[in-house]
DNA sequence: GTCTATAACGAGATAGAC
DNA sequence: GTCTATCTCGTTATAGAC
């Protein structure tokens, strides 16, 4: 690896994708251009093609690196907690860095422009998706084992719902610039499923 | 308004919005052209921008035309029902109609597409959502007071949630072209509200 | 109010030199 | 691997006839 980016720089290549994929975050696909990244990189558009032929295999290259990242940012999170709890928190944690720096989630922003979208982009983001939900389902199914998660549903349609409460909240609290409106959902979702007694009614 | 429309039809006006608004909820309000619409309507690209000279005008008709309808609609919930929990059920069918036939939110959709959008289309998609919170808390005080409702936040953090998980479920639902899952995550939010015993642990 | 015609620009993509 | 140059197409928008 190192040995391939003597410079200790990143490959242009990478530094495409990176720069694709904030484009993609804040304003969606169908809304930059080769030229945007080109202009930003100080490259020609040509260039960009040489390393990514079209835009729907650069728009295949941006989710597959987008969920391998998540992935692995699933993956140490299980490496590093084992209460079901603190692994939910650490999921809307995840999600409140991306919102952190003006962006949408990259699947999220997808979803909205799904039916423009080339077919093996759309399968990629569906699959993002499913791997979101079977990680929450195992999550969720060992918090109902400890007693420690109290579901109102199955694990599968909880799971959906978790998964689509974070990125609406995100959707709506980017219009807002106002990520507390994220906190603050991500917080009632937690707590709705770790506590069965809201404020009660005097 | 009769007088305005013999032929018992809608106007071009009004036509024209309604083909853009249906292409801006399925595509985007960057994945569409004046082409589009004036293919399905049978008139040239010239006499759209007659009615509306350009598409941030008509993006702005769009959303105000879209929040007054969706205001008559609450208007009519609470003329129908008294019950707050009968009131946020119907909200969610209002949501789950709009999904029926393939569509994202209007606003939902443009907020995805919000930073690319004109400042006027960006105000206005702002309030429409603070249309939406502000009937909901005047809905969720109700319950509070009734005590039907159990509220795990305030009124109107309660209520951003409630836009946010149903306009991300929508956004998610669409991509599997699964209306259930709307429906599920629906029903475990107004569980959530009206129910403070989930299934315990045994 | 709707048309034809066209302007002015940006998009994705390719050929071929270096 | 990056460049210049170019192609083709679609986009928003306007002018002016009917």
């Amino acid at each position: 690896m190192a040995l391939e980016q003597p410079e200790g720089g990143v490959g242009t290549s990478a530094r495409i994708l990176d720069t694709a994929e904030r484009l993609v975050q804040v304003r969606g696909f169908n809304a930059f251009s080769y030229a945007d990244i080109a202009q930003e990189l100080g490259v020609t558009k040509a260039s960009l093609h040489y390393h990514y032929p079209s835009k729907a295999v650069l728009g295949q290259e941006l989710i597959g690196r987008y969920a391998a990242r998540f992935g692995a940012a699933l993956a140490e999170v299980d490496a590093r907690l084992s209460d079901p709890r603190a692994k939910l928190d650490a999921f809307t944690g995840l999600y409140a860095d991306v919102l952190r720096d003006q962006r949408m989630c990259l699947c999220g922003m997808l979803a909205a422009e799904y039916q423009t979208l080339p077919k093996t982009m759309q399968t990629a983001v569906v699959c993002f998706f499913n791997h979101c939900e079977t990680w929450l389902q195992g999550v969720l199914r060992e918090g109902q084992e400890r007693g420690t998660l109290l579901l109102r549903a199955s694990t599968a349609d909880t799971a959906q719902m978790i998964v689509g409460t974070l990125e609406g909240a995100m959707l709506i609290a980017r219009s807002y610039g106002d990520i507390n409106r994220f906190q603050a959902a991500a917080t009632q979702l937690l707590t709705s499923l770790t506590s069965d007694a809201p404020t009660p009614a005097p």
